[in-house]
DNA sequence: CGGCTGCTTGACACATATGTGACACATACT
DNA sequence: AGTATGTGTCACATATGTGTCAAGCAGCCG
């Protein structure tokens, strides 16, 4: 699964740029004009990362970032906080924005790129890594293969994606909906019940050798991988 | 302890396609973006191999070369020179200067990765891995023989490139796009149905004197040499 | 205990991906 | 030129996966 970015940058020439950049370096990314547009987004679909810029229109962008750290599913995600060289003297430096990085504008885009890298695989290795294990159950993105309790579990390409937006975010409930963008594609038009019917294709593959139901079905909100 | 290249292009693209290529094979590597660059990096460690651009700015590779040979540390450091086809003219001056091997751009990487492997052998023997065996199929690039089982195998030149690429990393999945830039080259254009087809005879020579298929099929990821 | 709602699951028609023989063309060697 | 070998593409056969439906089941609440 591709690292989902959320650009809050109200100029546009920017936000474009960042927005090629990221998409160019594997990236999905969704493009925020403003703090309110920005929380909306938020509550859609959580992303991996925050680009977020210092002004931002309606609600600036240490307010979103306030914001973002209060609620708890998005507690520790990674924010790098965008700001023009002017704004550069205070509070910023000292990083208690709760933004995990700063970057001054205008900046080279090699250089954030890197560090976006850079604080994704601090913050959350599973997405830069390859290889990840949450109880029995070990997905490898290299090898393209899945097991359980160490035998080998074959899945077709829509369950194995399917576990591995799971595994990113054990233990988290994520609505059809959320899973129909984050699996299919925010592009597709698939019926919300497809999503119950792959859930439990895969539920029978993980289970195929023995062993619990590693999911947790939750009523009228969606599933969730059972943490370890 | 790994070879260590030193890779002094400017392109960024270019760059990296090589890093990414020699950390495959096994390499550390590092970029020096213009002249200057690399001969700072060439005083604080001396590589085992230079890559280096003919057109560099600050500094041109040509007298990057010179200087690199009228030091006595690095006089018999190994250069291969990368030049763009219409600086052809230049490669005998290329030569002149003590370069050990030159490559016009653009280049298939495989070919190139041969020509890196061919220099470290004539002057670093040690370093240089000429046989990779993993289960019972057995790649040696000096003799260019394939044998499983100790039985020798005859393969077209394609199909020998494609084992040897796949036989670096057994287990990890190519997509045909991948495998097209690592065997074919990124500059070629085929259909990546044609990958379907060479896979298949690579299948068939592996198998003709018995045998399990080694090479397992990833549904809408690739392919990937079995894992010993 | 109904009755409501939401979830599970087998069946199935359809869509998509892969395997492979044939073939025309390219290239190297004699 | 003549032969042998290898290459890329196509067409068709096969294998595998996908989305939808509908019947049945399970939790929840009065």
């Amino acid at each position: 699964m591709k690292p989902f970015v959320l650009i809050a940058e109200d100029e546009k020439a920017v936000a474009e740029l960042l927005r090629y950049n990221l998409e160019r370096e594997g990236y999905d990314t969704t493009i925020a004009p403003d703090g309110d547009e920005a929380m909306i987004q938020l509550d859609e679909r959580v992303p991996d990362l925050v680009l977020l810029d210092w002004m931002l229109p309606k609600v600036p962008g240490i307010e979103v970032c306030r914001r973002i750290r209060s609620k708890p599913e998005t507690a520790n995600l990674p924010v790098i906080m965008l700001t023009a060289r002017s704004e550069e003297g205070d509070r910023i430096r000292g990083l208690d924005t709760g933004a995990d990085d700063y970057v001054t504008k205008p900046f080279s885009t090699t250089e954030l790129m890197a560090r976006v890298r850079a604080v994704l695989r601090r913050i959350r290795p599973a997405l830069v890594e390859d290889k990840i294990t949450v109880g029995d159950i070990t997905v490898d993105r290299t090898t393209h293969t899945v097991s359980r309790d160490n035998r080998d579990i074959h899945l077709g390409p829509t369950e194995f994606r399917l576990l591995d937006y799971f595994i990113q975010h054990p233990g988290r409930v994520f609505s059809r909906e959320q899973l129909l963008d984050g699996v299919w594609g925010s592009d597709v038009y698939v019926e919300a019940r497809t999503v119950d019917v792959h859930v439990g294709r895969l539920r029978k593959a993980l289970m195929s050798q023995g062993g619990d139901d590693p999911i947790r079905t939750v009523r009228s909100a969606g599933y969730s991988l059972k943490g370890s």
